[in-house]
RNA sequence: GUUCCGGUAGCUCAGAGGAUAGAGCAACGGCCUUCUAAGCCGUCGGUCGGGGGUUCGAAUCCCUCCCGGAACGCCA
């Protein structure tokens, strides 16, 4: 039990027996240390019910508070503020905590083992990976480790579009870069992709296999496949260079493979909610929340897209995932209403889908806006990015921003402050207290169970110590409302705290006594920076 | 025109009912014969896009307007 949950249960209390109401109290952390660890604001909310002025419920309160181990003090500020001190064993108790279960202490149980499907990235393999997609990646597997030590049961997905057009396309485009490697003539086709890589990849067939698939009838088939499995395993590579972690890959083929597709329409048409007009099979969707009707069924008889679709998202459901979290770039935000609706009609809780819309990155270059396009071949590529900024940046600065914020993303600015990223100011923070360590090392002096107080300088240390205790909170919220950039946030502050104290004292000195009472402290501290540095995708070096 | 985002310090962004609105970068001034100066301390910097409203209390909630981004297809 925490400090926090024994005040609220005394105050709950309190509350009923003097006032004789039930009511929630919370208590936040003030911004300023005058106003003492925790505050609590319940007074002002009591007021109205009450017919009391704040103030005055407050001095009740604080005056019918029962004896206890947790408070030092408590005090009326302001209009009705309760301040409260907590005792100083209260304050350090968080050090003991880390040190001897900090598995338990950095999981708390917020999911409880809650199932959870997380798709994201899901680019279509008809391209390399470029800057754009970048902020989806670091955002979805941070989102996914978060989620996962906050007790989530997650799985994390990407879904293959490797049925459509764009593979049709491919094909075309591989097929037309084969023959101009093999020096004959060939139109390129209208809706190709121009990417560098795509003609490389053709180059690189012609060399292999010289004229060998010229006159083959399944080219198509052919280079569709080689298409695929080349440009996948080079999204592969470049999600691995960025840790990226996937649980699974989800091919689109396979919906039609295992009959998913089919059922899924036979159910729609069968619920009642389809309709033939012009040609075409239309869903009902608007009865369901959505701008109005979609196509299933184009008038050629082309399945449009949204009917493998809304295949896919049902089958996470059925695959035992009662929630499915999608993270999908701005500009699919139009899609959301349509694939929720789709849900209902198939007997589903819209609710059971939550998308997470993360606002594109521009990107700027030279003070201009660089537009990119696969199709066009003009693109960034996020491999190129990971060789001139680096992994831990690029992670951090993505997790750093809420989802919701327009990012500009200057790429001179990129690299010339490629040494002045915040990621270093907290990794600076562990390597120093990893040298810190190794010092106290040298000198003999090694963590021991008995973890003590006698010569800490709490005034100094109380700020660093109330943050360290928030840390469960911090993650906590963060699963819970799905905003990564609340971690790195933590961390940047809890190494201000440190970086502090390293300035106000000498941490390893002669005295053995204080310096392995600093020892406990600091590895502490290096282990919540350590784990929260991990959830990011960031690495915690011990040298800098 | 409709829907979804955003507008906070010169720049990049936190803060999302609580006390005097914060951090990094930039600018300026201090601090290394002493544990890593990728650091610390200080100064400068704001009509929280504008205007109404709700509230004891609004950057935060509601209404409205302005500016910027995105989407509005039998493309995916």
């Amino acid at each position: 039990m925490t400090p926090q949950d024994t005040l609220k249960r005394l105050f709950e209390t309190t509350i009923s027996e003097l006032f004789d109401v039930q009511t929630d109290v919370t208590f936040e952390q003030p911004k300023d240390r005058s106003h003492g660890d925790l505050a609590c604001t319940v007074a002002f909310s009591l007021a109205k019910p009450l017919k009391q002025a704040p103030r005055s419920i407050a001095e009740a309160l604080v005056a019918g508070l029962p004896g206890n181990e947790v408070i030092a003090s408590a005090d009326v500020a302001g209009g009705g503020f309760i301040n409260i001190t907590l005792a100083k064993a209260q304050i350090f108790d968080v050090v003991p905590t880390i040190l001897n279960d900090f598995d338990t202490f950095k999981r708390p149980n917020t999911g409880n083992g809650a199932k959870i499907l997380l798709e994201f990235v899901s680019v279509n393999p008809t391209g390399q990976m470029h800057i754009g997609h970048a902020r989806g990646a670091a955002s979805g597997d941070t989102l996914a480790r978060i989620l996962t030590q906050c007790q989530y049961d997650v799985l994390t997905e990407y879904y293959v579009n490797d049925a459509g057009n764009q593979m049709a396309n491919l094909a075309k485009s591989l097929v037309a870069r084969y023959h101009q490697a093999l020096g004959i003539q060939a139109d390129f086709p209208e809706d190709g992709y121009h990417g560098a890589d795509i003609k490389a990849l053709g180059e690189k067939i012609a060399q292999e296999a010289g004229d060998r698939y010229l006159n083959d009838p399944d080219i198509l088939t052919i280079f569709r496949e080689i298409g695929l499995t080349a440009l996948l395993d080079g999204i592969k590579h470049d999600l691995g260079r960025a840790d990226v972690q996937f649980d699974s890959f989800y091919h689109e083929t396979t919906l039609y493979k295992d009959g998913h597709v089919e059922d899924v329409l036979a159910r729609l048409k069968a619920s009642g909610y389809t309709y033939t007009k012009d040609g075409a099979l239309f869903l009902k969707t608007s009865e369901k929340g959505d701008e109005k009707d979609r196509v299933l069924i184009k008038s050629s008889g082309d399945y449009t897209y949204i009917l493998p679709d809304i295949a896919y998202h049902e089958q996470k459901l059925k695959r035992g995932y009662p929630t499915l979290i999608d993270i999908l770039g701005t500009d699919h935000h139009g899609y959301i209403a349509r694939l929720k609706a789709s849900l209902e009609i198939l007997g589903y809780e819209a609710s059971q889908l939550e998308v997470l819309l993360i606002q594109l990155v521009r990107v700027i270059r030279d003070g201009e806006e660089v537009k990119m396009s696969k199709r066009s071949g003009n693109t960034l590529a996020l491999s190129d990015l990971l060789d001139d900024v680096g992994k831990d940046p690029i992670r951090y600065f993505f997790a750093a921003r809420s989802l919701n914020t327009h990012m500009d993303l200057d790429l001179n600015l990129a690299e010339k402050q490629r040494n002045e990223n915040p990621v270093y100011y907290v990794q600076y923070a562990h390597a120093r207290i990893s040298s810190l360590l190794n010092k106290a090392s040298l000198l003999g002096v090694e963590p021991t169970a008995k973890i003590t107080r006698e010569t800490l300088n709490l005034d100094i240390l109380t700020p660093l110590l109330n943050h360290l205790r928030h840390y469960p909170d911090v993650l906590s919220k963060a699963a819970k409302t799905r905003e990564i950039h609340k971690v790195p946030n933590y961390l940047h502050e809890l190494a201000t705290l440190f970086h502090r104290w390293y300035g106000e004292e000498k941490l390893i000195t002669e005295d053995r006594a204080a310096s392995l009472e600093r020892v406990h402290v600091l590895t502490a501290i290096q282990r919540v920076l350590a784990n929260g540095l991990t959830l990011i995708g960031v690495d915690a070096p011990d040298v800098m």
